[in-house]
This record gives structure tokens, sequence and C-alpha cells, in this order.
DNA sequence: GCTTGCCTTGACGTCGGTGTGAAGGCCTAG
DNA sequence: CTAGGCCTTCACACCGACGTCAAGGCAAGC
């Protein structure tokens, strides 16, 4: 498989798959003439890679979840450094939640502020 | 006030001060020197510019806010021009929680999953 | 007059995951 | 032979709120 039908079927870019071997999560042999050829398992891969990074995870993160799957394990997330990885994660996403929760209460505080005082203005003017 | 005061007062850098003035939203005369002198009012605008960036809102969003208070209203956000804002705003930062929530479920069910797995394995070694 | 410390504008660096070229080599079909 | 479609590397562009450095002007104390 070359390099434009993996990023065909991983629904993605050819840049954005050499930004991953760059990064040392996607791993391709070359062919004589200096091509990319992946096997079959990569599409696997590309496919965790894409659903991290969905979850907020950076590129160095990643890589125990590839090295974990590429070990044969059914799932990437089941070795003891992508655990490490998904507890740190889950930390930082509870604590953006909760910022993100008083920030939303913040703003419903005063968009409800906001329309009392209209209110207050209409009945000034009757 | 120049601005070094107004930074310090205000908590933040006469690089940031510059910047926001560049973007329309910090007003300042001019000495006879070319130096900014900023008015009392300025401290509260900063504020206010502060507290909206802390909250998510961009530099752009956050004009309507400083015109607000300009106008001589008593917080910036009762002008029907904030209230748009906020109300965009809060759309926003409520999709935001809802895929930040699906993104923690997720990962408390891969965790769950890892501890299974192991809790397996340890099974089977004995 | 010299140092110290404030101020000015201008412009490039940051972070991260890509998009988007440019310039060129390889391969296949007509 | 040539056109087009794949591939290669190199390298700049993007977003956004600044940090940081450079080169210089101005003010005030000694």
């Amino acid at each position: 498989m070359l390099i434009g039908e993996l990023a065909e079927r991983a629904g993605t870019s050819a840049r954005t798959l050499r930004y991953y071997e760059e990064h040392g999560l996607v791993e391709a042999g070359r062919d004589a003439n200096g091509y990319r050829r992946y096997g079959e398992g990569e599409l696997r891969v590309v496919h965790e890679i894409r659903a991290l990074l969905a979850a907020g995870f950076g590129v160095d993160d990643i890589r125990p979840f590839v090295a974990c799957l590429r070990a044969g394990n059914s799932a990437g997330h089941v070795c003891p450094d992508s655990v490490a990885v998904l507890r740190r994660r889950l930390r930082e996403v509870e604590g953006l939640l909760d910022q993100m929760g008083a920030v939303r209460d913040q703003l419903r505080g005063q968009l409800a502020q906001a329309i009392e005082e209209r209110e207050i203005r209409c009945l000034r003017i009757r």
C-alpha cells in the first residue's frame, strides 16, 4: 500500500501521514524508488492516532499507544505506559471540564443579569 | 498614568497593553514625547478584557464589551451587542462541554477496560 | 556628562497539527 | 514521446495572544 492509498483509506492526507512518521508514530518500508510501502496493520495504527488526537492527546502522548498496538495487544490502551498517559489526560480533561463549567455558569449569570437590566429599563420607559 | 504603571496595576505587561490598543480595545492619549497616557478608567477596561479572555473570548468578541463600558454602563455585558456575543459564546462553551464530557467518558471506559485486562492477566498467572 | 530606567516602533518566535505549494523523479497509458 | 498521476524532500503559512530582542529617544539624579 502506497501513501496515497493509506491516506484515502484512513480518511486523511499524505502530508499528515508523513508528519506522523516524522514523529515516530507510523512506520513504513521503502520501495527501490524511495516510495513508502505500508503494511495492512498501519491502517489500524492511523485510526488509533486520529482517535487519540480527537481526544486531545498530543503526538508525544500517542507514542505509547502505538507501541502497545504494535506489541500485538488488542487495543492500544492496555499497556502500563498508555494507562499512565490515560490517567494524566483524564485528570486534565476533568480539570478543563470544571473550568469550563465555571465559565458557563458565569456566562449564564451575566446573561441573566443583562436581561434583568433590560426589563428594568422597559419598566422605567412605561 | 504611563503604560508601565497601568501594566503593573492591571497585573499584565506593557507589550500586552500595546497589543490591546493595536486591536482597538484600550485607548490612550499621547504626551508631547510620544508616551501613552492613560486615564483611570482604562484600568477597569483592562480588567474586563482579561476576564473575558480568561473566559475564552477572542479580542474581536471583546470589543463590544469595551464599547459598552465606555458608554457609561455599569458593566460591559449589558448592551445588546455584548449580549449577542455572550449568547454565542455560551452555546460554544456548552458544545465544548458536551464534547469534553464525551471524551472524559471514553477515557474512563478505556481505563476501566485496561484495569480489567490487567486483572485477568493476574488471574492467569496464578 | 553619564548612568539608569522609563518609553517608542518594528519585527520575529512561540505551540501543534496540518495545508499548501515548489521543484523534481518515477511509472503507465495512449 | 508525452501527458498525467503518483511519489519524494524542503519549507513557508496558519491561528492567537502575547514574549522577546533590537535600536533608539527621553527624563532625572549624581
